[in-house]
DNA sequence: AAGCTATTTAGGGTAAATCCTAGTTTTGGG
DNA sequence: CCCAAAACTAGGATTTACCCTAAATAGCTT
């Protein structure tokens, strides 16, 4: 049997889906909230199995609601139900532990579907949702480019100095290891500060991992 | 008219293709490429619409033929085919600007629509593909957990004062813009070397982006 | 051969960061 | 409500980083 708990703040759109699931053998639905505090009741978590998490709740976000149910409960799945399809939006709920996201307007045999796919421990998204997710990965690829082009040249030398210097070595450190004097070292590192734009060694190392010269 | 140049090193695969798409009215295939290197022709490419790229080529990565192909000429859209469907491949390969992956096992039909809809300039991937790419994104959030637990607990003033160091103030200017004593800021960073596990500020800011503390 | 960049070295001085110790305030739990 | 732990605060001493100026050697291009 799959146990339900639904979490949404819309009355109307809770009372669609029990009718909705109602008229499915295998699936009972065990409690509804229509805030996100509500949802954590120890009792109440340990009498479900599936989730189906309205993610634009009025209390808490539904990333933090994922986070804090799987912390308490990693054996819950949560199947998320959205109005939004955008694409930062889904990522971050996928990353905070949910198995599914589905559209609100997906259609009733589509969300059984989901209910069955994720109450199994297997994933699933509508496909608008995968649509989004894959032109979000082609997308953020594109916006990557400009960056390229700002990457500051540093000479081999230099580039053996910061490696060093983001190994936690000192100037001095830095002068026994490649056979020079400290002078020297300060020199290049004058010039790693002046070429990644920094004022100190907070920003050279921040500006170096940014523009991935390590 | 689809104007396709097919990229692969098996040559009898190539033939497949070749028959496969001979029935089609609206395709066409314009030359045939064995090696990488051979791809890099401006007059061939002049010709093409779209590229039909195995990945697994003997001389130049798959990865770098598409960077390099959408440098030159940025209307050609890429479709990949591949025999692997590791996620971390799947991934490299949609940043480095490819508009759809299908696996080599897909069939006639869905290879004609998945050159149809990427011709179009849309994007297009084999079932196989999606679910392999939104499990990603999960199991990485969960290969995250572990982490998260060595992830160093750092207080709230801690926190102020590791953000100042990020924007490359001083202590003195930390001490400024907290209201509080210059040595202040010096113990709360010498305490943020020490949870940080760092011996200096390059190796506190290294950790500090490492560990998503900023 | 002249010009440019990279690499190296150096002195002197200032500012900043790090170490050690220690007092005061807040916070969480019984 | 009280105690202990954690957080915040701070001083003195030492080490390290940063700035400015200057200059010599080597390699590569024009």
């Amino acid at each position: 049997m799959i146990k339900i708990l639904i979490v949404d703040d819309h009355k109307m759109f809770v009372q669609g889906l029990e009718s909705i699931l109602s008229k499915e053998e295998d699936i009972e639905i065990v409690h509804r909230c229509h805030e996100g505090k509500e949802v954590f009741n120890m009792e109440l978590l340990d009498r479900v199995n599936i989730i189906l998490l309205d993610i634009n709740l009025p209390d808490i976000s539904g990333i933090e609601i994922c986070q804090r149910i799987l912390k308490l409960k990693d054996h819950i799945k949560i199947l998320v139900l959205s109005m939004h399809d955008e694409e930062s939006y889904i990522t971050e709920v996928l990353k905070s532990g949910a198995l599914g996201y589905v559209l609100k307007n997906t259609g009733r045999k589509e969300l059984v579907t989901a209910i069955r796919t994720v109450a199994s421990g297997r994933t699933y998204f509508s496909e608008d949702i995968t649509n989004t997710i894959m032109n979000g990965l082609i997308s953020n690829s594109k916006k990557a480019k400009p960056t390229e082009k700002q990457v500051p040249k540093i000479t081999r030398r230099e580039k053996e100095v910061l490696d060093l210097i983001m190994e936690e070595n000192t100037n001095q450190e830095i002068a026994g290891k490649l056979f020079i004097s400290l002078k020297t070292v300060e020199a290049h590192r004058s010039n790693l500060l002046s070429k990644l734009n920094a004022r100190n060694t907070a920003g050279m190392v921040k500006r170096a991992i940014a523009f991935e010269l390590v």
